[in-house]
DNA sequence: AAAGATATGAAAGTATTACTATTAAATTGA
DNA sequence: TCAATTTAATAGTAATACTTTCATATCTTT
């Protein structure tokens, strides 16, 4: 039962004025979720945004100065989420290895239901981590916006896991690098499955995404 | 010596006019590899390519029917110059392993100079491929794209190289899985290594990308 | 219930992008 | 040298990514 009453808080750099603060914040959140999901992050405008949700593209811009902070905002969001599951799921468990297997398995898995406690749809802001996200980060700004905490959920998240991993094998040379590669490995492999085929070993029904990167981390940071 | 009479040749659903045969193609595509670096991909225009080559907007539309086009174009040169490196440095060697540790290695580590047997700058167009490639294939066209072969390039060599490890593990479920983690995993690190470092353990001079990622293969292709 | 503050909407405007189309001039090649 | 091809110049279009201004609606406080 994850309906707890539960609030993810986002980072004030992330938005110009609070989504959560009024109707109209959150249903630019939530339409432009779908809508990023339809059109793809280069078709999606705050004018078709505008139109969807009958409002004025100027009041969207009260909320987001563009639509690269609106996808920060998103991939903020997930990652603070995905860290609550991270935390709750591993709170108790004390085998280092069960908590390790239990974050990977989180990371690499399909997000294929949304038991929802908010108003934004996890299921569809997974679909666009893993088309979009990339491009939140690969732009010229990086550095400046990197300083200004735009990346820090993500940054947060990747260090948890990376403890985790020393936790069992304090030598390894390697925790970020190897969480890191698995994160974003899983998501490129997730849409290889649908677009790329021919680059994954992707089968109907066998979790091979999981399992891969299960198996892998296992192995690699073996003493 | 790499000064070898190699030529590239890129299939010509990727121009509109091949680039290679005349001055002015040349150009375009020289100066775009330099502009694209510069500026990033968003930013860079054909008009501010046109009066960076002294030429008109119009002229390079009859080359390349989009900026998306080129950087696609610019995407499989790359990898047509990866896979004649990776023919050439491992043909004659008769171990399995040593042809996949030779592959890793070009795929993982950084092109640093440039033994030129053509116009094209190819320690810049690496660093497009770390930044920028992800942008080509993440758009709503990509299914429609990869039927006429945009990316064919790419997943020839991730072919081949999936080959080399089933030939020393020939019942590993996953080689396609593995290599695209490689090559993306490195490519994303290299770009965490210089923006985003704490999503990496890159350390100056200790070519930890590429130690990294030879030691993973091979632990987890072991039988 | 009135006054003030704040939020939203409507409309118009700007600079730039990603092209397309037309026509003229230059270059090349048979 | 004549024709074909290539390139340049110019202009134009629809859309994008905003910004600005001002009016109106709504909420808050007294």
């Amino acid at each position: 039962m994850e309906s707890l009453s539960i609030h993810i808080t986002i980072n004030p750099e992330l938005y110009t004025k609070n989504p959560e603060s009024s109707d109209l914040g959150k249903k630019i959140v939530q339409t432009s979720i779908e809508m990023i999901n339809d059109l793809g992050f280069e078709s999606f405008t705050f004018r078709k945004l505008g139109v969807a949700i009958g409002s004025n593209e100027s009041s969207i811009y009260r909320y987001f100065e563009s639509k690269h902070a609106l996808l920060v905002y998103l991939i903020n969001w997930y990652w603070s989420w995905i860290e609550y599951k991270l935390v709750f799921a591993t709170t108790n468990i004390t085998s280092a290895k069960d908590k390790l297997n239990i974050a990977i398995t989180l990371f690499t898995q399909e997000v294929k239901e949304d038991n929802s406690f908010t108003f934004i749809n996890k299921v569809l802001l997974n679909k666009i981590i893993i088309s979009e996200s990339a491009k939140a980060y690969h732009t010229k700004d990086v550095d400046e916006e990197n300083k200004k905490g735009f990346y820090k959920t993500y940054k947060r998240v990747v260090q948890r896991v990376s403890d985790m991993v020393l936790e069992i094998n304090p030598k390894f040379e390697f925790p970020h690098m190897l969480i890191s590669t698995v994160i974003e490995g899983a998501h490129h492999q997730r849409y290889f499955s649908q677009h790329l085929p021919s680059l994954t070993d992707v089968e109907e029904g066998k979790n091979n995404i999981v399992r891969f990167y299960t198996d892998l981390v296992q192995k690699i940071i073996a003493k």
